[in-house]
DNA sequence: GCATGTGAATGGATTCACAGCT
DNA sequence: AGCTGTGAATCCATTCACATGC
């Protein structure tokens, strides 16, 4: 729609078209994300949403439209860069800046996340956690990052820099942890405690319930028939 | 459409209607399920569609449709009985057998998983984990779960009658743990590895990338405008 | 020639509004 | 009267197909 000059991919960063984008179309950005990673590991320099789709199972026409909503960002008669596409994507997503973020709970989940290689990579780092066990004050995950008590969440907060908040402790605690971290002034939180949160408007939250995946599963199990073993 | 005497909510348990429903359908199940045992803790024998979704900012016909799909369940001029209604989602999405699950991987992410109250309770049980370090075979996790060598999955798997994998290897190991798990006959796999995985037809799967969440959250964090402190 | 970017067409899911039952 | 269950209407996302540009 723009009918300015379009810049070779390879150039200073091209604005990014910003306007009303669906959740579906942001969430398959970190898709696409993955799949470009993977290739530029692999060290393929281009590629065509065809081939992209075909490599990784997506459709090739929703790869593009999904792009477009950002700016034009291939070479027609080519496909994309992925180098610069993956840069893109990055900056699109807000990653391009590392976020810093904190994890109250630091429980069996609590530690694995901090430990979690996603959590610490590409983006992202995992700069503190919080426990309400006084004994746990003091000491430092197995990865090194420091363990605070829970009353200090917005002093932290405020000398580390976190702008995510990420919740893992158990679902009677969860309301209490989310409102601390609204309260240090995160910027948005993520929550894997089933415990459900009455949420403050104008912070992004995200709830994962590590068990609907598990019962997604399940409904699908009793729709197999014919498996090969009897139960 | 049946035109079927319909019997009091409490009776047998009633027909389940069986046809082509959406994901997005299912998932939303799951999310019925939590509010529900949320009001049977508290005691709530009866609720409309609409009390359930100001309590939960759900939207009520799409509840209505969404059960629709599977019978009617519902008492008009009343509501749904809550505890029969929580059964009957259970039953809809298999778990009112318990599924016993296994966990490839006793690193960090496998151990917590391992732990995790909603992956031991209301359908759900981890009856075993395996990992490739000889040195963690033999060995149980803090819960009791015994961790196996990674050649025993299928004996383990055929013995404890395990019917889903879960998958928390590093990403380069994620395929082989999966085809193990395809090979050792289990029903259904959940991968947590952000390798990607070549599926086989005819098992269903899904994949969570916990790192999803936080790129979704970074993206709008990116949006908002009018943060408090300056970067 | 070839692949992107995009308006137009399609297909699905959500929402509406009311008929039917309690 | 009140609420479910559901066809009809609306909305939104995906897919198509081609004009645009490399």
């Amino acid at each position: 729609m723009t009918p300015r000059r379009h810049d070779p991919a390879h150039a200073r960063p091209a604005p990014l078209r910003t306007g009303d984008v669906s959740e579906l179309t942001t969430g398959r950005l970190s898709v696409y994300l993955r799949c470009l990673e993977t290739l530029e590991s692999e060290g393929v320099p281009t590629i065509s949403s065809r081939s992209l789709a075909e490599r990784f199972h997506l459709n090739s026409p929703q790869i593009r439209k999904d792009l477009a909503n950002f700016g034009e960002f291939g070479i027609r008669g080519v496909g994309y860069e992925v180098g610069p596409l993956r840069a893109t994507i990055e900056r699109i997503l807000g990653i391009d800046q590392e976020k810093r973020a904190a994890i109250v709970g630091a429980g069996n989940l609590g530690s694995a996340l901090a430990a979690y290689a996603g959590f610490n990579e590409r983006g992202f780092r995992v700069v503190a956690l919080f426990d309400a066990d006084p004994a746990k004050a003091g000491t430092t995950t197995r990865t090194g990052q420091p363990i605070h008590p829970i009353e200090e969440i917005a002093r932290v907060v405020r000398d580390e820099k976190v702008e995510i908040g990420i919740i893992a402790v158990p679902p009677a605690a969860a309301q209490d942890a989310y409102d601390r971290l609204c309260d240090a002034g995160v910027g948005a939180v993520l929550s894997f405690s089933p415990g459900r949160i009455e949420l403050r408007p104008g912070i992004p939250s995200r709830t994962v319930d590590l068990k609907f995946s598990l019962e997604a599963l399940s409904f699908h199990l009793g729709r197999r028939r014919g498996s090969k073993r009897a139960g």
